[in-house]
RNA sequence: UGCCGGGUCGUCUAAUGGCAGGACAGCGGCCUUUGGAGCCGUAUGUAGAGGUUCGAAUCCUCUCCCGGCAGCCA
């Protein structure tokens, strides 16, 4: 083996990150028997959102790397919060990134009868008990974190109380709040997770699964190890914030003397000028800052599907950002390298005027059918024809009356290319009373048809163009980010940093007739202008819609 | 100031005692019938101070900074 040969090998298993050299070592030692088996166990009281699909691609990915089984598990513990429209939503998005979680879909909520009896078995090993306290007792009694907790006065009763009353709290002889079932640790360890936490609480409530089997509903501390350990769970991966609570999940699972898997933390994704919690994206919902969870300017990954990106661009992006411990705001634009990336070489080229400015060419007459490339980054994808006509729209950016140094396109006198087309040059320039240019009359050169090879004459500027008389009317939506900073999660007066024009509407742009049988998400690049996919919501038969997914990245900088 | 965790180019992330590398974003150039794409080049980083060592981003000590934790949320 050559060095070149051995340095590409080792880089080819060289881990991913810490979490598979983790992985790595317990395969070494045996730890698992083998084994690799993650899960991705999201509470149904949201969307899922781009930070998601990063612990779904990690999750997932873990699975697939090593040949193992992955888990599509909701959380479904708090029925206050949680709605079948939630877990429907989840469902979809989690299809739609390709993971693929075996034959079904799993629920805490089935676990409850068995969570129910290892409560009782703790009760009886004196581990846990019936406390009477009302929630804000439990918080006064709590400590801080510098001074120790207070116990509990019903800390020390018997087991066989415990036993009672327990039994009574699940078959809702007691009122909301009244009674929560405590597991007995240390009400002086610095970790505050471990002063007695609460199991189980009384919520009479109905669950959007459970119906009202249930009145009592056992807390995350409680439920999600067991839910790990009765799943077979080997690697249960979770977020920082998670990390205090490990000795506590670690706690109940070795009192129990069950199955245990090893919890491991990594940094959730926080992205520039957007807002990542659950709790700030229902508000944008809620109070109509947005249009939806699947609002094409929301992180989620149904508006992110709405907006255009698709599964292989989002799955780039969480492997290009990797992995850590170290808290990070990734920067938006590496998302967007990821979707540019990805539509570049698979999306169909067509020409869209977004701002039309009529143009008549004085000197042109009938029509005429011009080859145009469908995507120059896949030759198989073939031409298409494109009607030229006398009379034509341009983009109204593409003329300037008084140009700025370095402007490539059309100006009074000057000449341009249009794209797939001849040079034309501009003769004239028509306003409205207004001072406004209303119309151009220019004169092409038929000796510079694209692809005639007869022309000598060389322009600096390329422009796209549609013919006014095949034109297709459309509604074209711009989105710019939401949000006005660079990290608006950290802002109390968040909501005063919305980005007022995050979302422009232009209803009369002028596409080429091709886009014209276009279906909801089909995607195109707008030559010059970015890549845009037809909405999900607004475009009926009648009506056009396009969302743009992203621009082209624009090297043309205005230079003073 | 209790406990836990973390500090590497502007940003994200590698290097596991042995040349601080990659990606994105910059910048410069080439090419181009998309000012797209592509290609080439380039600058920028180990929080600080000591110590161990032939050799430290990596190990030790101290300091500084950042994040999380006082829900019957997850």
């Amino acid at each position: 083996m050559s060095n070149t040969e051995r340095q590409n090998n080792s880089k080819e298993i060289k881990p991913k990150n810490f979490i598979y050299e983790i992985i790595d070592e317990d395969l070494k030692t045996n730890k698992w028997n083998g084994r690799v088996h993650t899960r991705f166990p999201p509470e149904p009281n949201g969307y899922l959102h781009i930070g998601h699909a990063k612990s779904i691609c990690l999750n997932y990915g873990i699975a697939e790397h090593y040949g193992g089984k992955f888990n599509l598990r909701f959380d479904d513990t708090n029925p206050e919060k949680e709605e079948q429209e939630y877990v429907d939503s989840i469902i979809e998005d989690v299809k739609w990134l390709g993971a693929n979680f075996g034959e079904k879909v799993l629920y805490a909520s089935d676990y409850f009868e068995q969570m129910y009896n290892y409560a009782v078995e703790l009760i009886k090993k004196g581990k846990a008990y019936v406390c009477d306290l009302s929630s804000e007792e439990v918080t006064a009694t709590r400590g801080t974190l510098t001074q120790p907790g207070k116990e509990s006065p019903f800390r020390n009763r018997s087991v066989e109380e415990n036993l009672d009353l327990f039994e009574r709290m699940r078959k809702g002889e007691f009122p909301n709040g009244s009674k929560t079932l405590r597991a007995k640790i240390d009400m002086a360890s610095p970790n505050l997770n471990l002063r007695d936490p609460i199991m189980y609480r009384i919520v009479h409530e109905e669950h959007h699964r459970q119906g009202n089997a249930w009145c009592i509903y056992p807390t995350y501390d409680w439920a999600h190890g067991l839910e790990d350990s009765i799943e077979g769970i080997t690697h249960s991966i979770c977020t920082l914030e998670f990390e205090n609570h490990r000795p506590l999940y670690d706690w109940f699972l070795d009192e129990l003397g069950v199955y245990h898997p090893q919890q491991i933390e990594f940094a959730r994704l926080n992205l520039s000028f957007t807002v990542m919690s659950k709790r700030r994206l229902l508000q944008l919902v809620k109070d109509g800052y947005v249009d939806g969870w699947d609002d094409p300017r929301m992180p989620t990954i149904s508006g992110y599907r709405r907006r255009g990106y698709t599964p292989g661009a989002i799955k780039n992006f969480t492997e290009m950002i990797g992995v850590a411990k170290r808290d990070a705001l990734t920067n938006i634009s590496l998302l967007e390298y990821a979707i540019r990336d990805d539509l570049n070489k698979r999306a169909q080229r067509a020409m869209a005027v977004l701002r039309p400015l009529k143009i008549v060419l004085t000197n042109y007459e009938g029509e005429e059918e011009l080859d145009a490339v469908n995507n120059p980054e896949d030759p198989k994808a073939g031409t298409r024809k494109v009607k030229f006509t006398k009379e034509l729209y341009i983009e109204q950016t593409d003329f300037m009356e008084n140009p700025p140094k370095g402007y490539h396109r059309l100006i009074p006198g000057g000449e341009v290319r249009l794209r797939y087309a001849y040079i034309i040059k501009c003769e004239e320039v028509i306003k409205n009373e207004k001072d406004e240019v209303v119309e151009l009359r220019c004169t092409y050169d038929p000796e510079t048809k694209s692809g005639s090879g007869r022309s000598s004459k060389k322009v600096k500027g390329t422009i796209h163009w549609v013919s006014t008389k095949y034109a297709v009317t459309s509604e074209v939506r711009l989105y710019d980010r939401l949000f006005t900073v660079e990290n608006p999660g950290t802002k109390e007066d968040w909501l005063k940093t919305i980005n007022p024009n995050s979302l422009e509407i232009i209803e009369n742009a002028k596409l080429e007739p091709l886009l014209k049988n276009a279906k909801p998400l089909d995607k195109f690049q707008f030559e010059r202008m970015g890549y845009f996919c037809v909405d999900t919501k607004y475009a009926i038969k009648e009506k056009l819609v396009f969302n743009r997914t992203v621009t082209l990245k624009d090297s043309w900088v205005f230079k003073k």
